[in-house]
DNA sequence: AGCACGCCGACT
DNA sequence: GTCGGCGTGCTC
């Protein structure tokens, strides 16, 4: 007998064995995907882990039901990473697994009702039963959910369990393949094959014209056909390209009647055939850009720093042309027919790239994308396991995930970006880690890119575990913006200030806008209003299920909450005291757009973020609108920091740094700085300095003389004595553990009940909290949160074994909490 | 996660 | 008296 241990697709701590039937025996392996029930009803698609022949004791083992797959859709090493993500991220393989797989490659079960026609009711149904018993007797199956909508009532489940009894109903667990491939209906003659292997076949053509002379039309479009299959009289044997039905009406311009025509008379036929998602990409190749004498020297030293280490990290200040190096060092991987694995935060994946590498280096460059369909990612998956994968994938975040049969080097750029931390769900992953990972495993270099790098990899590098290459020169010469610093409070008192502008920012964008030069507007912030407030006595609204006030939304005149989406109408009146002047705080970006139209009334202005960037084509739109110059200004929260190219921008404005730097985090300087560092770097065009006004309360913080200087290693200093003086990453490795319930009480006691155990675990020092985080309810979850500084030289492994049984013990304790870990949180 | 089982309150 | 709430345990 053999057994199959599986993955099932959900937050389960163990692996479940399965018996593999007799006839799938010796077709299974590691990797496969198989149908298998699970529980009372459910069917999953599980992976396949392990295949052994030791029957497990003590319990009734079910069977596997079906095999998806002919091959492993897996790489052997893929399986590793998701262990090693598993276990180094405190969560199960079955989170890993759910995030890993493109959704159409994860069959899901549905309940569906089915009618029993032989039923004949012993005593009469009740009123619902007989509404549910009509529904299905007109609808043949539906889903219960189906039900639900159609009877209208909200519990339908009981009425469904008296049918079931009485047998009227069955239930049917039903697989439904998410993915579908694309069907292309495509035309070809009648008894193709026949007709071709025939050394007369050009003949039979010719006769088969013939015949339509009395049907002008019908002539006309099968000459088209011939044609376009490019059938040619001269060659011994025809050669056929594929037709396809629109294609064919399209280019003939006749009705599909006519095409009807010659299907009835047995000359033509139509089949259906599965055609590929994937573009193509272009043939039309531009060469590599030669490289500056800049580019070159850091482009040597990369490839010199690879022959003794396996990471090096690109410094690069923006605009030094690093995707260059980047493109040279990906022509050499292919050489060496090796892959790349471009990583980029979800955001910066710009057209501008994509373009780029595509011209390049053309149909070898794939895109993965989480806004693109489901159905391409599956197939660029599929493709990567073929004989023909892509040799380049550019792609975000869950990327990491896709099978490299041969991957000689990840790029990871934009390094410092903290998207690449998953935040929730589980797995809470870091995709540079997971990189890293995965590159040590295909035995591959890892080159890390940024202007601003993080302060642990800038560490690792000064340590030596990683190679560091400067790259400190602008391209073409660009010098670096230069920073003016405005003292917002010294403004106020002056009566200069216009809401939350400056008089020397407003008169920077006036001349800016005369010359026809365009500005940035930074503010990170989104909404109209961040907060609400009754001018009498200080009422503010609250979100009915999260600890925080609630924004206004000027477009949908609402108020939001940011964390669950609660919404309610702007009141007109203070709840509290009646009177009428309830006002807003604070400026969005809404508000800031509002503002700068009253003030520039002749100006084009855009805004970027959250709210206009819900569809990549909105997205693109707004980018490349600015970048055409039909657009003047552009506001946007730190979505307009990333990555972006424009050369025409000779301002820009960061209205508020104070926001950015009083955030209770230990990262908030290195935050700041860096988005201050990436913004910054947008200003400047060819052969002109840009101009950077950084609007500030406490202009006397010495980050705001960094970001002045660009002194990455100042800013870098400063905070590495902080680090290790408040036991920081990248001396001591943080573990969040949070616990969320329903009841206030009941989190504050299991929190103080965990503390305590973890203190007996881990020693007080290293043990954070309980503490109430500074959005202590989300979506009527009441959250703690504890904090583990552990010293990176501890052996993790017993620390995660600690965790998690204190975790199991926990939940076990008190169903409906919520506890989880966050690993290197950002 | 999702489902069954089992125990308590508020309705016919 | 039953219907229906949700706390608890289990799924190979």
């Amino acid at each position: 007998m053999q057994y199959a241990d599986v993955i099932l697709p959900l937050a389960l701590a163990d692996c479940y064995t399965y018996l593999i039937p007799s006839e799938f025996q010796g077709k299974v392996g590691v990797g496969y995907r198989v149908i298998v029930p699970f529980g009372q009803k459910k069917i999953y698609t599980a992976i396949v882990i392990r295949i052994h022949d030791d029957a497990p004791e003590n319990l009734e083992i079910k069977s596997i039901l079906e095999m998806v797959d002919d091959h492993s859709i897996l790489l052997p090493q893929q399986l590793k990473l998701w262990q090693w993500i598993a276990e180094y991220y405190i969560c199960t393989l079955g989170d890993v697994y759910r995030a890993a797989l493109p959704t159409g490659l994860k069959l899901e079960s549905e309940t569906k009702v089915v009618l029993n026609p032989d039923f004949e009711a012993d005593s009469p149904l009740t009123l619902r039963e007989q509404k549910i018993w009509d529904i299905l007797y007109s609808r043949q199956e539906q889903t219960v959910l189906q039900i639900q909508k159609a009877v209208g009532i909200k519990n339908v489940l009981p009425a469904i369990h008296s049918l079931l009894e009485k047998q009227a109903i069955f239930l049917k667990e039903e697989v439904r393949k998410a993915y579908k491939p694309r069907i292309e209906v495509r035309v070809r003659l009648a008894h193709e094959s026949e007709i071709l292997s025939n050394a007369g076949w050009a003949d039979i053509i010719e006769s088969r014209l013939e015949s339509l002379e009395r049907a002008k039309k019908q002539q006309e479009l099968f000459l088209k056909y011939l044609e376009m299959a490019q059938f040619d009289s001269f060659e011994e044997h025809a050669t056929v390209c594929p037709v396809s039905r629109q294609d064919l009406l399209k280019q003939s311009d006749v009705s599909p009647g006519v095409l009807k025509g010659l299907i009835d008379k047995s000359i033509l036929e139509l089949y259906s055939y599965e055609v590929g998602r994937l573009a193509l990409g272009t043939d039309e190749k531009i060469h590599l850009k030669t490289l500056s004498a800049a580019q070159a020297q850091a482009y040597n030293r990369v490839l010199n720093a690879f022959s003794q280490k396996d990471i090096c990290l690109l410094h690069g200040v923006t605009s030094s042309g690093k995707t260059e190096v980047y493109t040279h060092l990906i022509q050499q991987v292919l050489e060496a027919g090796k892959q790349v694995l471009y990583l980029l935060p979800e955001i910066a994946l710009t057209t501008q790239l994509t373009e780029r590498l595509c011209k390049v280096f053309g149909a070898r460059v794939g895109v993965y994308h989480s806004k693109y369909p489901d159905s391409t990612r599956v197939e660029i998956w599929q493709k990567q396991l073929s004989d023909h994968p892509y040799d380049i994938i550019l792609g975000v975040r869950s990327s990491v995930f896709l099978p490299f049969q041969r991957l000689g080097l990840v790029i990871i750029d934009e390094e410092h970006e903290n998207s690449y931390k998953q935040q929730d769900p589980a797995p809470r992953y870091h995709a540079r880690s997971a990189a890293l990972v995965l590159a040590s495993q295909s035995r591959a270099k890892t080159l890390l890119g940024t202007a601003t790098p993080s302060i642990e990899s800038y560490y690792y590098a000064h340590q030596g575990k990683y190679a560091y290459v400067p790259l400190q020169e602008r391209y073409q010469g660009i010098e670096l913006p230069e920073i003016q610093v405005v003292d917002v409070k010294e403004q106020r008192k002056k009566k200069y200030m216009n809401g939350p502008f400056s008089a020397p920012l407003l008169s920077c964008m006036r001349q800016a806008l005369e010359k026809k030069e365009q500005v940035i507007l930074f503010q990170n912030r989104r909404g109209f209003a961040p907060m609400v407030e009754c001018k009498v006595c200080g009422w503010v609204p609250k979100c009915k299920f999260c600890d925080v006030s609630l924004s206004y939304h000027k477009g949908l005149r609402l108020l939001t909450c940011h964390y669950c989406g609660y919404t309610i109408q702007q009141p007109q009146m203070c709840p509290a005291c009646e009177s009428k002047e309830v006002v807003n705080r604070g400026y969005g970006t809404e508000r800031i757009e509002d503002l700068i139209q009253d003030i520039f009334p002749d100006a084009k202005i855009a805004r970027m973020d959250l709210d206009t960037t819900r569809t990549r084509s909105a997205y693109e739109k707004i980018i490349c609108d600015f970048q055409k110059g039909e657009t003047d200004i552009l506001i946007g929260t730190q979505m307009v920091t990333k990555g972006l190219d424009f050369d025409n921008v000779s301002v820009v404005g960061i209205l508020d740094a104070d926001m950015m730097m009083n955030y209770p985090d230990f990262r908030s300087y290195e935050k700041a700085f860096q988005m201050m560092a990436q913004v910054s770097g947008r200003a400047g065009r060819h052969g002109h300095r840009g101009l950077v006004i950084l609007q500030a309360r406490n202009v006397d913080l010495p980050i705001i003389n960094q970001v002045v200087a660009n002194d990455y290693a100042g800013m870098y200093d400063h905070q590495l004595a902080e680090r290790e003086a408040f036991r920081y990453p990248p001396f001591y490795r943080m573990i969040n553990v949070y616990m969320k319930h329903r009841e206030e009480e009941e989190v504050e006691s299991v929190a103080q009940w965990m503390a305590v155990q973890l203190r007996k675990m881990f020693g007080t020092e290293r043990v954070l909290g309980p503490d109430k985080p500074v959005i202590s309810r989300i979506q009527n979850l009441y959250i703690r949160k504890i904090v583990l500084k552990i010293e990176v030289t501890a052996p993790m492994q017993n620390v995660r074994k600690g965790l998690k049984t204190v975790l199991q013990l926990a939940c076990s304790n008190n169903r409906s909490l919520q506890a989880y870990c966050d690993v290197d949180p950002q």
